[in-house]
DNA sequence: GACATTAGTTTCAAATAATGAAACCATTTT
DNA sequence: AAAATGGTTTCATTATTTGAAACTAATGTC
C-alpha cells in the first residue's frame, strides 16, 4: 500500500532535516527550514537543536542561521578513507592523468545518485572537497550508466526507479525503458558514453570497476568536450580505461585488513 | 549531579555509534561495535540497522562488516563548501604555497579538536580528503593553540578541559595550567608555535584567523621540520602569515549571501 | 507610542517509539 | 553430536517524542 516514505524513526527524521539544510547550499534561518519541512514547528525546533548540540549543524549566533556542521567533515574523512575505492585508486588515477593529460573522475553510486569520490585534471591542480563529494544524476552521466549496468537486479531496479529523467539536453535519456535498453548494451560492451546528455558540449567515456562477482563497485571516466574530442577519439581510450579499472578493482579486492 | 554525558536522545546515541565505528578506521563487525558500546545488543542492533538504512553506514554483505557510509561524504561536501573559511581561503592558500614553497594548513576547531579543512604543499599535488577532514589534538598543535588563545572564555574553558594532555614528545604540554599560561602568551603576541610538541622533528608557526570580535574562526599555519627550519627562520614568516590570515578573515566576513 | 505581525521558544498531556531481557536461529567450533 | 559464538526477532515496559497552543521577543505599521 504505497511506498514507505523512508523515515526510520527519529534518527531518520533528523537526517532528513540535515539533508534539507544541506540542500539549501547556504546558511538558512529556522523559518526557511520550517517552510520546507513536513514537521510542525515545535518538533522541527527540537530536532534542529539536537543536531546543533551534536555538531552536525552549526548555528551562527549573529545571523541566526544554520548550516551543515563540521562534525560531518570529520566523519566523512573516515568514510572516504574506507570507501574501498578512493584510496586505492589514487596512484592509478595519478598515473592516468599524468600520462594522458585528460580529466578523470572516480565515482561510486549512492541510492541511484552518482557520487564523485575523486577527480584528476592534468592541467589544473586537484580541487578538494569542491569536487570530491559532489553528486549528480545517474541516468545521464557516463559513470552513472556504467555502474547501473552492472548492479544486481534488485539494486538496479531501485536505481532505475529513482531517476528523475529530466531532459537536460536534447540527447538526455528521458524514460526508464530507454535507460534499461542502454544499460543492456553497456552490460554487453563494458563501456558507457555520455553523449552530451547532461551538459551540451560535454562528453565522456566511462567503464565500470567490477568486483569478482561482476558487480560494479564504481566507475572510472574520461571527460572531455566536443571541441577536444570526437567519439572516435574517446573510444581509442577504452582499453586504457578498462585496464586501469581492472587494476583498481584488483587493488580494492586485495585491500583486506590484517586478521 | 555529575556531568551530562551528552546524549540528546536517540539521535545522540546514533551519532555516538557513528563516531565509534569511524574511530575503528576499518570495517568492523557487529560484535566489535557491541564490545565497545554501552548499549545492550538489541538496542545497538536496531540503531546500527537504522544508520545503515539511512546510508550513514554501509554494510558489506560478504564480510558482514560496517563502515561509515557514503551519504556522509555527500553531506560533508555541503558542510565544507559552507564552512565559511575553506572556500574563501583557497586562493590565498594557493598564493602562499606558490610564493613560499612551504606547507600550509588551514584548520578550524571542533569541540577542542583541531580539524584540518585544507592543506597546501608546494612540492606535491594536493591530497584530497586524505588530509582535509583529518583531525588532531588541540593542545599540542600550532593551529590548536592559536585558535584556543582567541576563544570566548566559556568555550575556551571547555576546550582546555577536553584535552588529553598525553605526552607525545618531551616538549608536549601536559597540564591544563601550562596550556593556559601559553595561551595567554599567544593572546599577547598573536603567534603560536609547535615546538616539536606533537611529533619529534616537526615544528610549526601558526596564527589565528580572527573575526571582528577578535574571536578565532580558525587558524593558518606553516609546518616544517627542524632540518629545514630553525625557529628564527619560522618567525621570519610571521608577518606574512598574519597578513594572509587577515585577508582570509576579511574575505570570510564579506562573504555574505544575497538577501 | 500603541497595535499588529512575524520569528522563535516553551509547556504538557497524549501518542509513539525506543528499550532490553530473553528467546530464537544459523554458523562455526570442539 | 554438543556447545559456543554471532546475529536477529519478540514483546511488554518505559521513556522519548510529539504537536497544539500558549508565550516571548523582536520588528514593522499606522
Amino acid at each position: 500500500m504505497g511506498k514507505q516514505t523512508t523515515v526510520d524513526g527519529t534518527v531518520g527524521k533528523a537526517l532528513e532535516i540535515l539533508d534539507l539544510i544541506a540542500s539549501f547550499d547556504r546558511p538558512v534561518r529556522f523559518s526557511e527550514i520550517l517552510a520546507d519541512s513536513p514537521h510542525p514547528k515545535a518538533t522541527l525546533y527540537r530536532l534542529v537543536q539536537t543536531l546543533t548540540n551534536q555538531g552536525m549543524l552549526s548555528f551562527d549566533d549573529d545571523r541566526a542561521t544554520y548550516q551543515p556542521g563540521i562534525r560531518l567533515v570529520r566523519l566523512a574523512h573516515a568514510a572516504w578513507r574506507q570507501s574501498a575505492l578512493a584510496p586505492v585508486a589514487r596512484p592509478i588515477l595519478d598515473g592516468l592523468a599524468k600520462k594522458l593529460g585528460e580529466t578523470f573522475h572516480l565515482a561510486q553510486m549512492d541510492e541511484g545518485q552518482v557520487l564523485y569520490v575523486d577527480k584528476r585534471n592534468a592541467a589544473q591542480p586537484i580541487e578538494m572537497f569542491s569536487s570530491a563529494g559532489k553528486s549528480g544524476p545517474g541516468y545521464c552521466t557516463g559513470v552513472g550508466k556504467a555502474i547501473m549496468a552492472f548492479l544486481p537486479p534488485d539494486v538496479q531496479d531501485r536505481a532505475i526507479a529513482k531517476q528523475s529523467y529530466y531532459g537536460y539536453t536534447p540527447t538526455t535519456i528521458i524514460s526508464a525503458e530507454a535507460l534499461r535498453a542502454e544499460l543492456l548494451e553497456i552490460a554487453e560492451t563494458g563501456v558507457a558514453f555520455d553523449r552530451e546528455e547532461h551538459e551540451p558540449g560535454i562528453i565522456c567515456i566511462a567503464v565500470p570497476i567490477l568486483n569478482s562477482k561482476n558487480n560494479a563497485l564504481g566507475a572510472l571516466s574520461l571527460t572531455s568536450s566536443t571541441r577536444r574530442h570526437s567519439f572516435e577519439s574517446l573510444k581509442a581510450h577504452a582499453s586504457t580505461l578498462k585496464t586501469a579499472a581492472q587494476e583498481i578493482a584488483q587493488a580494492a579486492e586485495n585491500w583486506q585488513f590484517p586478521t
